[in-house]
DNA sequence: TAAAAGTGCGAACGCTGTTTGCAGTTTAGA
DNA sequence: TCTAAACTGCAAACAGCGTTCGCACTTTTA
């Protein structure tokens, strides 16, 4: 059996002694995409991403040594749908808004990956790329290094807080249901309260003004 | 068998006819609870909870319809920890800031607590009088309510963004320790340059400045 | 050519949430 | 007062999960 180290990263693939293996990580993390794509995490089990490959189960474990290295492969994977090669505007801001966007459309593509990216390993490739970009992007500010990981924390931090909330709000009059008007006089008065429409680039605003803020 | 109506909130905690239940959801919630602090929310299984109850994992279906039931139930409960009743100081601003340390700190306190919390069913009784809370206490401002909802939404997302991130950061230097000098030179070089420690009191800044520019 | 290392996988293990069926208990209505 | 309905507690089972074991087979190394 492969040593199981810290995270799937630092394991080599493969070794050199054996007959060539049918898959590979990135065959394995495509169907689990699929998978969950079509049913969300849950419908990435181990035995149903076998399925898919038209293996069994007990197979999966020459490529990754538990589940939790499934759904690194998965997160990278869907990372590495984020374009990062693109021509730079020469704002710095205008790259950061641009990259929060994609990221926002790409956790909304794959509603899996925010769950499976919070549960905090160590950050793959595709993450560090990531990463590069932004601190690429921020090479031209006077800011220390510390400010702009911060950032960059932050940064990510906002589009996971948007891509947790669903595209359209749900009615709030069945979420606050048990709403009483003695104990929550405020709180149904603003469900009843039609008022005027929240301004829909709030997320652009958002990061825009927050980036602003922490790095000048 | 209790009708299964959508939350558990919108259901009896019992009947009027069989004898008195050996237990409450109240002392449900708890049992869980402390399973939870000294485990982790995996280790508040049905069993574990009922045997911390003196009972059997199937008496627990007597009063929730399912785990995600228990979940709501703890998150609830957790929140009945975080003080709404507090004077306040007049200051619409401080009082959001000192009720997002407060949070943030429940949060800590709790550390399934986020992971509960996402999976977003419907909101409790205690989510409501938090709702309430941040309501009343932006009465005075002349916003509309869509704004304000909006901003409490901001307000809950900043603090979990925090409370996502470990107290203590980790060493940096081991998460990306795959980052290699010739794609990631701006990484390597924020990873061994010193520079100036962040200031640590980034988390009130953050919550001032987004409330303050999305609030007036 | 023998040993070492890797691969695929059927079968099992322990665990999970949940359902079923039954015996006992309390209340509601005639 | 008495029967029927509703409720409680729970042993036992079920289906599904991640994971491990052991074995036959294949490829590379020395």
């Amino acid at each position: 059996m492969p040593e199981t180290t810290r995270s799937i990263w630092s394991r080599p693939d493969r070794g050199t002694r054996g007959p060539q293996p049918e898959h590979s990580r990135a065959e394995i993390a495509a169907a689990a995409m699929a998978l969950a794509d079509a049913g969300g995490l849950e419908a990435a089990t181990m035995r149903a991403v076998a399925g898919e490959l038209g293996t069994a189960a007990a197979s999966l474990y020459r490529y990754l040594s538990s589940r939790d290295d499934l759904l690194d492969l998965m997160v990278d994977a869907a990372l590495g749908e984020l374009p990062l090669d693109g021509p730079s505007s020469g704002d710095w801001l205008e790259d950061l808004v641009a990259l929060a966007g994609r990221q926002l459309a790409l956790y909304r593509r794959h509603p899996w990956l925010l769950p499976a990216a919070m549960r905090r390993g160590t950050y793959g490739p595709r993450a560090m790329d990531y990463f590069e970009y932004c601190l690429r992007t921020m090479a031209p500010l006077p800011c220390g290094t510390a400010a702009k990981m911060e950032a960059v924390g932050v940064l990510t931090g906002l589009v996971s807080l948007f891509a947790a909330q669903p595209a359209a709000p749900a009615d709030p009059a069945g979420i606050f249901a048990a709403a009483t008007p003695q104990a929550h006089p405020h709180l149904l008065a603003a469900l009843t309260t039609p008022g005027p429409p929240p301004e829909p680039d709030l997320f652009d605003r958002l990061i825009r003004g927050v980036l602003r803020g922490l790095l000048t």
